[in-house]
DNA sequence: AGTCATTGCAAGCAAGCACTTGCTTTGCTA
DNA sequence: TAGCAAAGCAAGTGCTTGCTTGCAATGACT
């Protein structure tokens, strides 16, 4: 729990997600672990190993969070439903921005982290596109647009909030919950989910 | 045009977004240029000094060329005229993908950059949100929802597609521009921009 | 009391970093 | 041909980096 390794894993991403790669010096992660720089060469054998280990972890455990409250297997209220995955999905991100936003600038450097990196965004993608899939099965969803774009669609607006609502807090004026139902209205709507004339089925 | 001045500059720009601040090493930069190292700190009194001058003109070409493909000021055709201003962002945001990622993991680690980082996503955004209200106005879109967001919906699409397409091909199966018409054709309807029963106006 | 694993501390190493200095070369212009 | 600005070259400074070494302190278990 608070042994010597689980606070070198903790001061590791913390300094990664502020810093990067580069900046994430054994220093300054041994010193936020409260701990003598050498244990940290004894408990990993590089920095390397360290912060891959600890990405490890912070991406399970968010994928582990994003588990409990899932998206069902069959799609019946799609608004509801919906605005539940994509708020828990936003109140991650939001939780871990610097962390995202670092990783992305740090793709492509460090073949290890890449894919682990990835790993929360992967799940969340297959989560929508297999739920739209069935939308569209059940015909709730209009069947003429892709299930893959719409769930990139819509996904992409809460990664954007997440990523940018604290650079640039002028764009995004509402907070998360409404800015989610917001984007909700605009995009079922357009994909055909809401009761018009039913033209889906 | 090809002067030791611009070389270098050009190359800063390079160097930086594949490697980020840190990573863009005054010998790499000077190397790229292929000049002498001593030579760029004839020309930039620090480091520091050329990138920032390196990314405001890198930003200020970007904003130069959408200014040639503007939105107009008087909404007429929204899907025709979003689809050209937005597939003109996102082969900028394509080409450019590395930087702004790049420029997303560095923002906020050096004052001197993040404004002029965020130059041309505060553009894009503030022509969006300008066009969208004219067309609010005008009884195009509906009036309940906030132009800022919607803008903001609008752009997100653009903005993951650009920074993401690259790190996960599978979540975008569609080209630049089957991908803004798609978008487009979700999200216009769900604006209630499509003529349907004619709520707005 | 003695053993053993875990941690700390002090020091250092080789490499890379931004940046400087002193001097020579190049090439254009007067 | 002389002068001058721009570039190269070689070397070096002081600092930080990842990582190592040797040894002393701590504390739990036998």
């Amino acid at each position: 729990m608070d042994s010597v390794h689980d606070r070198l894993l903790e001061a590791a991403h913390a300094v990664f997600a502020e810093e990067g790669f580069r900046g994430a010096t054994t220093r300054k992660i041994a010193a936020r672990a409260r701990v003598n720089e050498v244990t940290l060469f004894r408990h990993f054998a590089s920095k390397e190993e360290l912060l891959a280990e600890a990405v490890s972890r912070q991406v399970e455990a968010s994928i582990a969070l994003l588990e409990r409250s899932p998206l069902p297997v069959d799609p019946a209220d799609l608004a509801g439903e919906l605005q539940r995955f994509l708020t828990a999905t936003l109140f991650g991100f939001v939780a871990a921005h610097q962390a995202v936003r670092t990783s992305l600038g740090e793709w492509g450097h460090h073949p290890v982290l890449d894919d682990r990196l990835t790993g929360t965004s992967r799940y969340v993608s297959t989560e929508i596109e297999r739920y739209l899939e069935a939308a569209q099965a059940r015909g709730l969803v209009r069947a003429d647009v892709d299930h893959v774009v719409a769930a990139q669609a819509l996904l992409s607006a809460i990664f954007a909030y997440g990523m940018l609502h604290e650079m640039m807090p002028e764009r995004f004026p509402l907070g998360p919950e409404e800015s989610v139902a917001m984007y909700l209205k605009i995009m079922l709507e357009g994909l055909g989910a809401n009761e018009r004339e039913g033209d889906a089925g």
